[in-house]
DNA sequence: CGAGATATCTTGACACTGTCAAGCTGAAGT
DNA sequence: ACTTCAGCTTGACAGTGTCAAGATATCTCG
């Protein structure tokens, strides 16, 4: 109710992101209320519109949000080994995570109706994380195959990564109507960086 | 005005259909408005609740289309050839161009917050569809490869395609921010059938 | 110290929305 | 001719996003 100090300002911004994802994860995004953010934020209705400027501006600084922490999280997993391969795995593995863990935000970043997909930070954060998969994919093709298109081997890692965090519950109904005891995502991604690693090596392009 | 026969009431169903693609496309899934579908139909706001129950089952009905779609166009895409590795490439160029001439279908096809993700139809027809893929994979194993998996390796060709869809756009403007000159999807179809195919032919999961 | 500026809210209004219920109309069936 | 039914329309309601005006506390400056 009483006007906030700039840090408690930045508290807020904070909540409101944090009510975001909360109602986003419950609802879905096809039924998101800005006015329940700010229900359960404890703000008025117009509250979110003065730090965000709309409900675009919202969900954009949440996606700006997901994809800085896609970065960081990828950079850290490429990190923790000197093996190109076992790297492209743990960043897959990471990437993975981040949209299991933060499921809002990697909801967000990724749809143009909802964000504002000229905004500077979000094509900057996005461009950072695909460049930790793209060392990745460079530093193999430097060591095992020179050959190997590295701009469009990378896409396809994105590509599949991306796929896979979409399709997985779609992926895992099949089998299960199938009858076939469905793969963890983990698994999936090891298989997925093992089948992708397979044809880099053996590319002739 | 005048009630309908029953092959009028089919002709607005599809009707509401189209006009349910063309506002998904011109403003965004995130603007969808179901009063607007019915303006552009020429009806009441209230018609479409009456054909599909609500707005969750017209865009199901979108959905189901949309897969349907896939299933015959990828079908037809594999009868034109015998060699498995170009069937699947095929298969391919035909999941992009289905992306690319339905696009509201296919962005609705796999919105577990907008579309009833339970309904058989939409069920019947991801299986279909994803069987066309299966079937073109289990002919390179049989050919080429027994030790490929072909559960996992189908899962891969599925999810990169479906992330080559939703990314392309957002990969393209990578690209063009890097000042390297953007693929076009079919060329990237292509070298992504190709990486994955040599990952497939050399595996020994 | 008081006045003015500023940031950060709140309140209220407006137009649009999805859904539901009641009613209308023409065709089909008895 | 009456009843039933399908296929609508009209109207109401609650919720929504955005905008404008106003309130309040803090900060700055003379």
């Amino acid at each position: 109710m009483t006007p906030a100090t700039e840090t408690e300002a930045a508290d807020l911004r904070q909540v409101l992101q944090e009510a975001t994802a909360e109602v986003i994860v419950e609802r879905g995004l096809g039924a998101f209320s800005l006015r329940e953010v700010a229900r359960r934020a404890g703000v008025s209705h117009a509250a979110p519109g003065y730090h965000f400027g709309d409900m675009e501006g919202l969900l954009t600084a949440l996606a700006i949000e997901g994809l800085d922490t896609l970065h960081r999280q990828t950079a850290a997993a490429a990190a923790m080994t000197t093996d190109p391969i076992e790297r492209l795995r743990l960043i897959g593995v990471a990437y993975v995570q981040v949209g299991m863990n933060f499921p809002a935000h990697m909801e967000v970043a990724f749809r143009p109706d909802v964000v504002d997909g000229d905004h500077p930070s979000l094509q900057t954060c996005g461009t950072s994380a695909f460049g930790v998969l793209e060392d990745a994919v460079r530093d193999i093709a430097e060591t095992h195959n020179p050959k190997l298109d590295v701009r469009k081997a990378s896409h396809l890692c994105w590509s599949a990564m991306q796929g896979l965090v979409e399709l997985h519950p779609k992926l895992t109904r099949l089998d299960e109507m199938s009858g076939v005891p469905a793969s963890s995502i983990d698994d999936l991604v090891s298989s997925f960086t093992s089948l992708l690693v397979t044809g880099f090596l053996h590319a002739d392009d």
